[in-house]
DNA sequence: TCAACAGTTGAACATATGTTCAAATATAAT
DNA sequence: ATTATATTTGAACATATGTTCAACTGTTGA
């Protein structure tokens, strides 16, 4: 007895399809989880949430921001690349120097929500 | 001429010590910005991210989650162990199955922080 | 024009991360 | 006990990420 398992008996699962059915229907596109994923991946490095709270103090060179974080100046601009392709700073220029700033209020306040969570 | 570069001349830098100290004062210790960085990066995954939506809108198991996501439920159950650790979902057993629901007010509302800030 | 300096960039490297596959647990039903 | 099912886990793998180093740009001042 037993041992059979006919190939024509529809794979019943424990899934329940209601709900499965019920949740995809307003679940995240992908486009919206990847892009989610990538603000909330800006603000998922020590180095650069550093940044962004010394740019929050005040505008600085890149110089500037090397001494603060105490690492090298290379290592500064490659993490300011990364904000600043994602708007999150902005710079200007004077003499030999380049200024920036924080740019964008939204990832700002996220920063400041999880400092506060942090901090609680 | 030129070319003269005495050595006893201290390291004139376009730093500005004032800033920078100032800047320093205040800045996030690095355990600060690691937990930080961590709390973010939770948030910083797409299959994560859908993971918390789908549970934020009802408790859910396993099975229904990898059906829901349409992954493994081995790629299911590893994220679930990181959402777990990081005390972001909370779950119950009941016969063979393991029901999955949120835990934190505060990460579930940088979430949805997130969110709207994508949507806007 | 040339040297010095602020900053950027690319390559190399080490480490971290997410997925898959296979094997291991645990629970329920026969 | 044995089998089936729901989930977890570990190892292997590919990819992504952050830092360093060296080379390069661009601007200033001599």
């Amino acid at each position: 007895m037993a041992a059979q398992k006919p190939a024509d008996v529809c794979e019943i699962k424990a899934i329940d399809e209601k709900k499965v059915r019920s949740v995809k229907k307003t679940m995240l596109t992908s486009d919206e989880s990847v892009t989610l994923s990538e603000t909330f991946s800006v603000l998922a490095d020590p180095t650069r949430l550093k940044l962004i709270y010394a740019l929050s103090k005040e505008e600085l060179c890149v110089c500037d921001l090397a001494g603060i974080l105490e690492i090298s100046v290379s290592a500064v601009s490659h993490q300011l690349r990364i904000l600043r392709n994602m708007r999150l700073v902005k710079f200007r220029k004077h003499a030999k120097m380049v200024y920036y700033s924080l740019d964008d209020k939204h990832i700002a306040n996220l920063f400041l929500e999880g400092l506060n969570h942090v901090r609680e």
